[in-house]
DNA sequence: CCTTGACCTTCCCGTGACTGGAACCTCTAT
DNA sequence: ATAGAGGTTCCAGTCACGGGAAGGTCAAGG
């Protein structure tokens, strides 16, 4: 397979995959004329990866777990705590969001949003 | 006021005011030594950016939000879609972190965390 | 007057995870 | 022979700063 047939199979942008070699999390073979030729495993560790981005891993959670996934003597409890943490990660930024929406929700809800200057947001962020 | 008066007030590391400065938010004075002189209105202006920062709004809103308040001539209505597309971002970004959020905690739950290599985490990241 | 230490300045590099674009090579079909 | 679709590498930019180097300035103490 050349990049843009895994490319479509895995969903994941040509220009992603370079940067998944480039840093180490593939390493696909290649043909004599310099293309990467990828085999079903490299395939397979690509689709691993994207799942593991959609749920908001990062890359260097990523080569974890990939690592893991390849170590058939690891614990489950190392596989448990990277996705722990992360989760934690998840549930702080929510909180951090949704105090967000709240506030501004309010201030949305409060303005006019007509022609007039007067602006209960701006008074808000200059604290008037 | 020195920078190290007005990152006290503000709360802003002296370095943050800089960039600011540099990308052409807020233009302080300069001493006769270099130093940035800052005014009542700058300390004002960074507090205001602050609390805007705060509330998630990108520095490119920050400044069509400081522009707006200084008009005197604005339209409530402006500040309110400014306010009201970032509250859209932040739905989004809620809706995604959510769903992230309740795959995990799936996930976590069902994972036994053991010694054993086992692990349904990796099995739904492998889709085997 | 000299030194010390805290403060200030500019400048450059690094962050995360890519994306866009340039310049160039290779394959396939006409 | 050529056109077009693919592939390659490399460089720069994104966003909002933070770290750190190299050097100038200021106030206090000896």
């Amino acid at each position: 397979m050349n990049i843009s047939d895994v490319a479509k199979r895995t969903g994941l942008p040509p220009k992603t995959i370079r940067y998944y070699e480039d840093i180490g999390l593939i390493r696909p073979a290649r043909d004599t004329n310099g293309y990467r030729r990828f085999q079903e495993t490299d395939a397979h560790k690509l689709a691993f990866l994207g799942r593991a981005r959609a749920l908001g891993f990062s890359i260097e959670d990523c080569r974890t777990l990939l690592a893991l996934y390849e170590d058939e003597t690891r614990a489950s409890a190392d596989v448990k705590r990277v996705a722990q943490d992360h989760l934690k990660q998840i549930e702080d930024k929510l909180a951090q969001l949704e105090s967000m929406r709240d506030t501004l929700t309010h201030l949305v809800h409060e303005c006019a949003g007509d022609s007039r200057p007067d602006c209960p947001i701006l008074k808000d962020l200059a604290r008037e």
